[in-house]
RNA sequence: GGUGAGGUGGCAGAGUGGCUAUGCGUUCGCCUGCAAAGCGAAUCUAUAGGGGUUCAAAUCCCUUCCUCACCUCCA
């Protein structure tokens, strides 16, 4: 396969390797908080993107990390009063929940920076051995000055992140650019090091977990674009100097969701929790939502989108389960004509995604398949033959994308169709207000009868928070 | 101020030189005992403003205006 991704370092689309395994590493999140729909969304991207490559066949070697050592994580352990652990154990626990829900594939290893400490003293240590790292009062630091490609990936020059002011000002350090790869500290958690106890700088754990897992040179590093400085930036440095070759081959970083136009921050109080937002629309609504703009574009959350998005979510709905209970009652024709539709979409859909994973135009194509059959169903046409030979497809689709329409049991089945065998008993004999009670039964189950011509169809509706 | 990304119909969102996606919405209709769901038709002829290149531009160049993100922890 050939698929072109943007590099944010080179500033162009370039080929992915997909020769051997597909290696990504992707900055996780921070476990101090629940997380939120912005979490939601570059994960989402990275687990369809996963998903992709390995539809085609291509192995791919995820790794996502847990950040969970941090001042962030101390501070809510003390204002809980309660240990640092705890509070780790909790959000991860909580990050698996709202993850599972959301259908994301689990990543082949989530590694915990607590649990490399060791990793990281030794990249630490071949940084001091190597010139770019020195100890001073407060801890160790990256010489930034001695990494001369320091700004290439957010292509700042160092003078000018100089002069533009917002530079902490620590009298310890040899220059206000350089940053801590380990901080002492006596509040605990903290590490033994060869220059004293304390705890890892953020940006390093990032550089020891890749290179211990995925090597020195891997295909993709991801995250969120407000990672690209100063963590990514720093990451580069730390592992260029290290290894002495260039770091990842593809810097895959994902826009922003912004509520009602503006960005999603603690002090604005407008983040939206994934469980939040689960209660309200359900996993495939989020999904669709966060796949609806190009990855590199920031995306907006807002009711009134989210709403539109159930529509489509009901005609898929509805699409899927014409196919699944639809009978050999009619002629078959229009069989070539449904195999010509399928390869189109199926080439159009694989071309959106190989240039440049464009979701949003993938979308398109899945949809006016899910159109496509619905005016076969709506006008009679669609056979078991048809349904059959379309059913794969949609499900590859469906599962690239991974959207999952809910199922039902044999018993629910048999159950539903015996009570449309009575509510056609009451019709016929015109028995409405009897034939109607049935409906309201079978309503209360999320089932959504579809009365066809000579025929009656169900769907089995996902429950959507809102809508109640 | 610096860097990057953008400004496309009521809304969302593709499209990097020519054939003006797609979806949602709205209106009417089909279907139905009535609904629901679905479908059809109609509606909308958009490309921030100005200039230029070209037979031809949303698409290339110049310019003006505007928006967003990052530059501090952040997915």
């Amino acid at each position: 396969m050939k698929m072109r991704i943007f590099d944010t370092l080179s500033v162009a689309e370039k080929n992915i390797d997909t020769s051997s395994s597909v290696r990504i590493y992707l900055c996780g999140v921070t476990v101090y908080d629940e997380s939120h729909i912005g979490h939601a969304r570059t994960i989402i991207v990275f687990d369809t993107l996963r998903r992709y490559l390995e539809s085609k066949g291509v192995k791919v070697n995820l790794v996502q990390n847990f950040t969970d050592v941090d001042d962030k994580i101390i501070n809510r352990a003390k204002k809980e009063n309660t240990s640092a652990e705890t509070i780790t154990t909790r959000y991860i626990k909580n990050y698996f929940d709202d993850f599972d829900k959301l259908n994301v594939k689990r990543a082949d290893l989530y590694p915990k920076a607590t649990e490399h400490i060791t990793d990281m003293i030794d990249l630490i240590k071949g940084l001091i051995e190597k010139g770019f790292a020195y100890t001073s009062k407060n801890g160790v630091y990256f010489s930034v000055s001695k990494f001369k490609d320091y700004g290439k990936l957010s292509k700042k020059k160092i003078d000018e992140l100089v002069s533009g002011a917002r530079v902490e000002v620590d009298e310890t350090k040899k220059d206000p650019l350089d940053f801590a790869l380990w901080k002492f500290s006596d509040d605990s958690p903290t590490w033994e090091s060869p220059w004293g106890n304390g705890r890892p700088g953020w940006h390093i754990e990032c550089s020891a977990m890749s290179l211990k897992y995925l090597g020195s040179n891997f295909e993709i590093h991801g995250g969120g674009r407000d990672l690209i400085f100063p963590h990514h930036e720093n990451e580069i440095a730390q592992s260029e100097s290290f290894s002495g070759i260039n770091f990842a081959k593809i810097w895959m970083h994902v826009g922003m969701v912004t509520i009602n136009g503006e960005k999603m921050s603690k002090s604005l109080g407008n983040t939206k929790s994934i469980d939040h937002v689960l209660k309200r629309w359900g996993p495939n609504i989020i999904r669709l939502f966060c796949l609806s703009g190009h990855y590199t574009k920031p995306i907006d959350y807002s009711e009134d989108i989210l709403k539109e998005t159930i529509t489509k979510w009901r005609q898929v709905e509805n699409c899927y389960f014409e196919m699944i209970l639809a009978d050999n009652s009619q002629a078959i024709d229009g069989l070539d004509q449904i195999r010509n539709i399928i390869q189109e979409s199926k080439a159009e859909f694989d071309s959106a995604l190989d240039s440049d994973f464009n979701t949003p135009l993938a979308l398109g194509v899945f949809f006016k398949l899910v159109k496509n059959i619905n005016q076969l169903a709506s006008s009679e046409k669609l056979t078991k033959t048809i349904s059959d030979a379309v059913l794969p497809t949609f499900q590859e689709m469906s599962s690239i994308l991974g959207l999952q329409v809910i199922q039902v049991t044999d018993n629910e089945k048999n159950m539903i169709s015996n009570l449309i065998k009575q509510r056609d008993i009451f019709r016929s004999q015109k028995k409405f207000l009897e034939a109607d009670a049935i409906r309201k039964q079978i309503s209360d189950m999320n089932i959504v009868l579809i009365d066809h011509k000579n025929k009656t169809l169900w769907m089995k509706q996902e429950k959507i928070g809102i809508e109640d």
